[in-house]
DNA sequence: ATTGACATTGACTGATTAGTCAGTCAAGTT
DNA sequence: AACTTGACTGACTAATCAGTCAATGTCAAT
C-alpha cells in the first residue's frame, strides 16, 4: 500500500508544521499517521530520508498549481505576471506548507541533490525570461540572478501577504509584479 | 567574566555553522569554547537563549556595518545604495554567519521577542524609505512592503553571489539595486 | 591571613529518540 | 488445504542530550 507513504507525509508536513521538524519524533508521526513505528522505516530508510519526501511533495504541489495556472501564450509581461500571481495565490491558499517549505529549503537536512530536484519545476519561468531577453523586452541580465531575485521578490510579497492579512492581497501581489518588471523591462509597462 | 559569554556565542556560531545547531550539544560548545559544561549553563538559562544570544550578536554585527558604511548625506538613490552595497559587503565577507542567520530566522527556536528586537536595527533603512516616499522621489507604495521587497532583493543578490564566486560582484550588485531602483523611482535612474 | 560571595567545574541523571527485529497475518498461488 | 510472501507490527535498545548540583577554585575586601 502506497496509502501509507502518503499518509505519512502528510502527517508529517502536518506536524512538522505544528511542531517544528526537531520536536517531531518519528514514533509521533507513525502513530498520527494510523501506522507502526516501524511502518515508517519501511517506507523511508530514515528520518531524513522522510524529511526529503516531504520536500519534494510540497515543491511539487507548488509547481503543480503554478503549471496549471501558466497560459500559454500572451505577453511575456502577461504570462510572467500570470506566473507570479499562480505562485502567491498557491502560498497564500498554503500558508503553512509555504513556511515549511522555506524552513526545508535552507535547513541541512536536505541534500543538495535533492534541492537541485526541485530545480527544473520552474524551468519553464527561467525558459520563459530566457526568450523575452533575446527578444530584446526586458534588458539583458545573468539570467541566473534574474532568476534569484524574482524568487525572492515573490518571496517577499508572500511573506508580507502573510503577515499582513488586512492589505488587500490581490493588489500588493500586481504592485510587487510591478516593481519587478519596470526594474527589468527595457521600456517601461503600459499599464 | 563576559569573555566567556562572548567566547561561548562565538564557538557556538562556529559550531551551528560547521554541523546545524540541530546536531550540535551544549556540551560541544563549551569543550570547544574551553569551558566546563556547567558554565554554560551559568551564562545562558537554556541552549534556546543561547541561541538566541547568537541571533542577536550577528544581526547586530550585521546592523553596525551598515551603520559604518551608510553616508549621513547624499541623494536618496546614493544612500540607498550605500546601505545596499554595505549589507551585500557584510554578507560577502562572512558568508558562514550570513548562511546561520538565515537560518535562524527562520527556525522556531527564535521567539518573536527576539525577532523583533533585531526590526529596528533597520530603522534608518525604513526611514530613509519614507523620507524618499514623502520627497516624491520614489513612487507611493505600502512602506512595509517596500521593505520587504528590498530585503528579500539583497538577500537574493547575496544568495547569487555565494552561489556563483566567478561571477564580478561589485557589478552584480550595482545591478540588482539599479533593477529595484528603476522598479521604485517615480523617473528612470540617470545612470 | 582570613573570610565569604560568587564563578567554575564535570560527573551524573532522567528523559527522549532513531532505528531494529523477531514474529504476525492477510492475500495470493498451487 | 497447505504453502509462500512480504507488508506490517510494536516492544525494545543503545545512544544521546539538556540541564543539575555538590564540590572546588578565585579573588576582592578586610
Amino acid at each position: 500500500m502506497t496509502d501509507k507513504r502518503a499518509k505519512l507525509i502528510e502527517t508529517a508536513i502536518r506536524l512538522f508544521h505544528e511542531r517544528g521538524f526537531w520536536d517531531t519524533p518519528t514514533a509521533l508521526i507513525a502513530r498520527e499517521a494510523g501506522v507502526a513505528n516501524g511502518t515508517l522505516f519501511n517506507n523511508f530508510p530514515s528520518k531524513a530520508a522522510l524529511v526529503e519526501a516531504v520536500y519534494l511533495s510540497l515543491k511539487q504541489s507548488w509547481a503543480a498549481h503554478l503549471q496549471a495556472a501558466a497560459p500559454q501564450s500572451g505577453s511575456v509581461h502577461d504570462r510572467l505576471a500570470a506566473y507570479w500571481l499562480g505562485a502567491i495565490d498557491w502560498a497564500r491558499a498554503h500558508p503553512d506548507r509555504y513556511a515549511l517549505l522555506g524552513q526545508l529549503k535552507l535547513s541541512d537536512e536536505i541534500g543538495d541533490g535533492t534541492r537541485a530536484d526541485g530545480v527544473d519545476m520552474f524551468a519553464a519561468t527561467l525558459e520563459l525570461i530566457g526568450e523575452a531577453m533575446a527578444s530584446g523586452v526586458i534588458r539583458p541580465i545573468d539570467p541566473a540572478l534574474l532568476k534569484a531575485l524574482a524568487e525572492a521578490q515573490v518571496c517577499a510579497a508572500i511573506e508580507y501577504l502573510v503577515g499582513h492579512p488586512e492589505a488587500p492581497a490581490e493588489a500588493a501581489a500586481q504592485t510587487s509584479f510591478e516593481i519587478f518588471w519596470r526594474g527589468i523591462a527595457v521600456a517601461p509597462s503600459g499599464d
